[in-house]
DNA sequence: TGTTAGCACTCTATTAATTCGAGTGCTAAC
DNA sequence: GTTAGCACTCGAATTAATAGAGTGCTAACA
């Protein structure tokens, strides 16, 4: 069977008021909705061949259809290739985007913050649950560590990573250290380990700096095993939830046990990292940088009657973090895509420009 | 009126019988349940008298009695004064313990992570909800600033507080900036500002240093700046909570709108501060260190329906932390308390030792 | 005087019966 | 190919009927 220009602009017409009323659509709603003129009982017909073909169906014999995930599937790629061409002309960004701006602007080192706020409003805007990955550095390489004496048992080592993520890590000492020895150990460490990943430092270095340290060979290994924690403890993406309780506000999804699932995998978080990967460029969305789940395509079992969009920005060359809507299958897709380029644009702006 | 010795038994009862089954319980089964050989009209008499002195009340007119929070209070302190006559014998508490001393003792400068855990181990444990504070350093005074070039533009400002949690802030440069002045700045810092809380360095301070730093007054400026943001950043107290979604398994706390509040004070998390602030030894509770807060009691409206019980660990001499348990007023409340003092006798040994 | 048996009464929860209406599929006519 | 019309289906909401748990009260008993 073939998907005509009307069956297509019927199944839209299908959605589009289940996206907004919740309820399964009956064909005279159709017949009235549309501008195509056409009586109930056509629509039934047309519906009927919709049904067939998979894109909707009836929850009961004698109720209104409702979007399959094909359907959904098919309406936001449509969506998406329409916002491609839109994007071309790309004006009319600043309506909301403003709110975004004050709120970055004030303090751009404590990324943590910015993000945390950003979940919060983009779930207040949206009315869905949000969240936000932390930006995950390029296989966290070692930018520099810093050796501090806190107090005489007490060696502070402070880790930078690549894209400015800082560590620390607190040694408790054998035995004290005179300052002269602490400024060989801090050079000796910025010396060797620049620029290298936690791979690299396990296998290649330990030894081997233990060796050439001579008497301070234990204390070294346990600084390298610091620094090596230091950059693991970075290694598990960060996420960043807000809003779980709007799932509250859909019926579909807030009957006690899908709730309870819902919640659960937030606050585990561990399955989200799943949904926020670095998927960079996937299939479907092409270039807009925005990736859609619907149902069942986000393998995440609570989330099997839910929507997930997700977009990236970059925190630096090279640097990207995710952001995520999760709501109903019924969300609305345009608007959440609208929020989340907002969100991404602003922090694209805001973590680059500094840069220069 | 008053509350002799078989009233008191027959509340007692009521009560337990209502913390294992949820349902109201009756005169009848009060009667079979105690080894009083009362008849149900009997007790009947005695519950109506219960109910008069606002122990216990009927949700609707032929039901059986449920507490009230008074009720469950009298029903509490005497659990607690039991327990205090219990501790002076103190043995038998060997048993879940284990599980969390293997958790702990693999690495103790990760605070965060044990706690973490620790508040998973009680959700998981006692099916309810948990929380824990991280401890609250001393009214937050510095003990050690350390500022580092990152590179040429970037100067990181690594704070220690007592307690030492530690915090960073990352400050952009306008201009470079030799390793000399640099030498000096932290040698000005730690000279000025050790030991000082936050209040202090405010008003005292900025002025006075940044003067008597002649052209390098904007700078100064700016990195008092920094410190006060990271002393500021420590001062919310920091809250994990965990287990959620164990609301869901008590019917009276699981319907929509109840579920919404409490996990979104969940999620918010700042009105919990004000349950695990440290109020030290409170009334009632005297000395065992753990308070209970039923129903109203709690001020903090979504947990009107449970009720929450807490204890505090000792992280330092005088640097307090607490944990937390949130549930059904019907919970139960022995194993609850058992539940916190084995886990925070865990936390103290194991943050205590070390330090001798 | 405290305890108990007995009984009428109340109120909820459950189940069954009824009704309502939205929506369908099919047929026949346009 | 489109539409009007009609019989039919099925869920949702309403109402009615029933069962049972529990009470309060009274009167009798030890």
């Amino acid at each position: 069977m073939e998907l005509d220009a009307r069956k297509k602009k019927i199944l839209q017409a299908v959605i589009k008021n289940y996206l907004e009323t919740g309820e399964p659509v009956g064909s005279r709603t159709i017949s009235k909705y549309t501008d195509l003129n056409l009586s109930s009982a056509t629509i039934r017909n047309e519906m009927a061949d919709l049904e067939e073909m998979g894109y909707i169906f009836q929850p009961h014999t004698s109720a209104g259809r409702i979007p399959t995930d094909a359907g959904y599937r098919l309406y936001v790629d449509d969506m998406l290739s329409e916002k491609m061409a839109a994007m071309k002309i790309d004006v009319e960004q600043a309506e909301q985007e403003d709110e975004a701006h004050e709120e970055i602007d004030r303090r751009i080192d404590r990324i943590e913050e910015v993000l945390k706020d950003m979940a919060k409003m983009l779930a207040n805007n949206t009315n869905y649950t949000s969240m936000i990955s932390m930006p995950q550095p390029n296989k966290n390489r070692l930018k520099f560590v810093q050796l501090t004496l806190v107090d005489p048992e007490k060696l502070l080592t402070t880790v930078v990573l690549e894209g400015n993520i800082v560590k620390n890590e607190m040694i408790k000492l054998d035995k004290e250290i005179d300052p002269e020895t602490l400024l060989k150990l801090n050079i000796l460490f910025n010396n060797e380990l620049n620029g290298k990943s936690l791979r690299e430092i396990n296998f290649e270095m330990a030894a081997n700096m233990a060796d050439s340290a001579g008497e301070l060979g234990e204390l070294v290994s346990e600084i390298i095993n610091a620094i090596s924690a230091a950059i693991g403890s970075a290694d598990g993406i960060q996420i960043f939830t807000s809003g779980a309780t709007n799932i509250f506000k859909y019926p579909e999804l807030s009957d006690t046990s899908r709730a309870s699932g819902l919640i659960g995998t937030l606050e585990e978080k561990e399955l989200l990292t799943g949904l926020l990967a670095d998927t960079a460029e996937e299939d479907g969305a092409e270039n807009t940088g925005i990736q859609v789940y619907i149902g069942q395509e986000t393998s995440v079992s609570s989330m099997q009657d839910c929507a997930v969009v997700t977009a990236t920005y970059e925190f630096e060359k090279g640097v990207y973090g995710k952001v995520g809507i999760i709501g109903p299958k019924r969300m609305d897709y345009e608007k959440v895509m609208d929020a989340l380029k907002n969100v991404t644009g602003s922090l694209d702006k805001q973590f680059r420009k500094p840069e220069k």
